[in-house]
DNA sequence: CGGCTTTTTGATGTCCGTCAATCAGTGTGG
DNA sequence: CCACACTGATTGACGGACATCAAAAAGCCG
């Protein structure tokens, strides 16, 4: 049986200087208007939105469902690297890349909006665009960099806990949901691959997430049964949004 | 014993848009400029140069010696999540951030120097500027993204591999050295830190490596004794930096 | 109801972590 | 100059977390 980790370090959420804060807010909301000018897509399920190899890829704002960046191997392991969920604006880097490095695929039906890079670059002349399209790639890498230490440092057990978590505060900070139950649109064979786990691991460290009535992940359904208890597990981690700060580090589980 | 993994996916170097990569090279010029204008300092081995908590962080130009970016556990554990070398310029997402939320400490005598927040956020009135620290994003994004990849679907063969290879582009990529031969600055810890394993599998690893003729891990000098075939146990991850294509994937080793 | 995908469970093996001890190199002070 | 401490590297024994293999159960859809 795991044990679940004590608090880490300084659990620290993600803010911006307080000297362009307000720039990113404006260029947020100019950025959005003008992904709102582009037309709606909609991709279907396992179907890929952007390929590695394209050429220019455009930025993406997801409307509905979610999607994944992922990587796959030759020998047909996959590595899902982000998971992208409605009102995410992604992949504004492109707007400096020939390629994009990786396939980004639907995993529900989609909803998105397009904007080409050349639209990006021209963009970017208003400081406030520029600004904002900095702050999420820097949101990005942030939580990229958090997801690599869990990576290496966390079992199995506490990288779930800081997974549903970290779902949970995301679709709550965009107002997406206020109860912490939610429909997680992945096959639990997704989610392996974006925990560097097997599906058949995931099985069984969700029913030890449900006999210890932590989590109730039952096919698309997510349920949060002790959001306090949780938070605590991963209190090591910075929270994935701003979010009250975390509660003293516990030991809730003995070896 | 473990098989080396077979070539894994399209592998691609990463590579700028064309109608930027102008100026992304004047941007890189340019900034370098600024940062030669601010003082060299020097920090001693172990000592930290930016702390997780600092306020408005400042960037780094890396003169001489290795850095590394790291989260500290609260158990002890460690992550280190990035590897700074002479000539990276590093933390330019400092320019939007309140705090680093990781530490940077020097693993070797190390040379800086600072460009402040402010400074960063100035400089990018110029569109080439701007385009450079998106492109010094993109890059550490995308080296990041790509041992996720490894630390969840590659053992810790094939992820030490990795790693060797990636430094060696690095350094070669950026003239430092010219044959597969350099010192690293980092102990057996720190890179079991990076690798996600222990210094003891760290230990074994190496001595793998060596009974297979492919790299020689001695203190702090590394040789990589075959660099074609640990290539080639890579190929399936993009190389570095922009690098002749990888050759034909090849099984190496076999169980 | 068949045929599909997804989830679950069990048995078995292995990669890698933990514990413990030794060894090599480096520096320090008497 | 040599004991001594200290850090880093190495090795062996052992156990546990997780992968792999195999198969069955449970949803889902025409």
């Amino acid at each position: 049986m795991a044990q679940l980790n004590p608090a880490i370090s300084s659990a620290r959420a993600l803010a911006f200087a307080p000297a362009v804060s307000e720039d990113i807010l404006t260029g947020d909301r100019l950025l959005r208007r003008a992904f709102l000018k582009a037309p709606m897509h909609s991709a279907q399920r396992d179907t890929a939105i952007i390929s590695a190899d394209d050429q220019e890829p455009p930025a993406l704002l997801i409307h509905h469902g979610v999607a994944l960046s992922s990587h796959t191997f030759f020998d047909g392991r996959r590595a899902i690297i982000d998971i992208m969920l409605p009102t995410d604006i992604v992949c504004v880097e492109h707007a400096f890349l020939a390629r994009s490095n990786r396939d980004i695929v639907a995993a529900s039906p989609v909803g998105y909006r397009m904007l080409p890079a050349s639209k990006l670059r021209q963009l970017m002349a208003q400081p406030q665009i520029a600004a904002r399209m900095f702050a999420l790639t820097a949101e990005a890498r942030w939580r990229s960099d958090r997801r690599t230490a869990a990576l290496s440092r966390l079992d199995a057990y506490n990288r779930m806990a800081l997974f549903l978590l970290g779902i949970y505060d995301r679709l709550r900070r965009t107002g997406l949901i206020n109860r912490p139950t939610f429909n997680l649109h992945l096959t639990e064979d997704q989610i392996g691959d974006h925990l560097g786990m097997t599906m058949i691991h995931v099985s069984r460290i969700l029913r030890r997430l449900r006999q210890d009535k932590l989590a109730l992940v039952d096919r698309q359904v997510v349920i949060i049964l002790d959001v306090e208890r949780l938070r605590a597990i991963v209190a090591g981690l910075p929270p994935v949004e701003a979010a009250p700060s975390v509660g003293h580090p516990m030991q809730a589980r003995q070896p």
